[in-house]
DNA sequence: TCCTACATTGGACAAAGTCCAAGTCAAATG
DNA sequence: CATTTGACTTGGACTTTGTCCAATGTAGGA
């Protein structure tokens, strides 16, 4: 555990929020003024590794970082603003794939994604 | 319609693949050898706002088009090679999201992305 | 035929991320 | 205490994917 990699887990304990691994950087490099984005890139990428956040990919823009990894949730973004909420419906997307839809694919996850637009950009319009 | 985009929409009918910007290109550059990138993603660009194709992006790497446009569907990939099939799940995904949990977002539509690792990457592996 | 509007082209550019050689640091060893 | 070792970090070059733009080509109407 170095310097760099307690001010990444810390930025990712600091709010809840889901950021880009840019946003990560500049806030590490707010309180350890030469990080460096490798070693960000690579210290997200081992957290990912062992399960401690969450990858999400919404968008064609940059990957964000999940650091509500321990309970069970999917994603709600904006199409405007990308801004995303956790959310936890109802029911079980695996147990909706019927065996004769699976391909002989060993499956390991399902993401749920919905999307639309959040009541500021709605309002913004 | 121009020769160019005709090609592009031959390409796209001929397999019901999920094909990657740049394998239309490969593919269209076959049939017309001097039909330039900027046009593919031109005319991609098009026929997604036309409705007639849909964008499918699984990871971060190169969105796929997706012909399967008139038929709802949800995606299966391969974590390793990133195949992707088309599949058609029981349930409604919209009506397990409760109204709490919508946080007052407009809700436009929802992907539902399973993950796994087909048949042949787990023969291979 | 000529004009005009639109499509196409190729290349420059940008964003996000990966890779790698070299530098740094701290702990273990002698 | 000095040295070795190995992991961690750094910065920059590179790759991939996609967008943008000015210049060129082309098709169809006046």
């Amino acid at each position: 555990m170095t310097a760099q990699r307690r001010v990444v887990a810390e930025v990712l304990d600091g709010d809840h929020v889901h950021l880009t691994a840019d946003e990560v950087h500049a806030r590490a490099v707010a309180k350890l003024p030469e990080i460096s984005r490798a070693t960000v890139y690579n210290t997200l990428g081992e957290m990912v590794s062992l399960g401690e956040v969450i990858e999400v990919s919404t968008d064609r823009r940059a990957k964000r970082y999940d650091p509500n990894a321990h309970r069970a949730h999917h994603h709600l973004v904006c199409a405007r603003c990308g801004a995303i909420r956790d959310v936890h419906p109802s029911g079980d997307p695996l147990a909706d794939l019927p065996a004769g839809e699976r391909f002989g694919f060993t499956i390991s996850g399902v993401e749920l994604t919905y999307r639309g637009i959040c009541p500021d950009c709605a309002a913004a319009a």
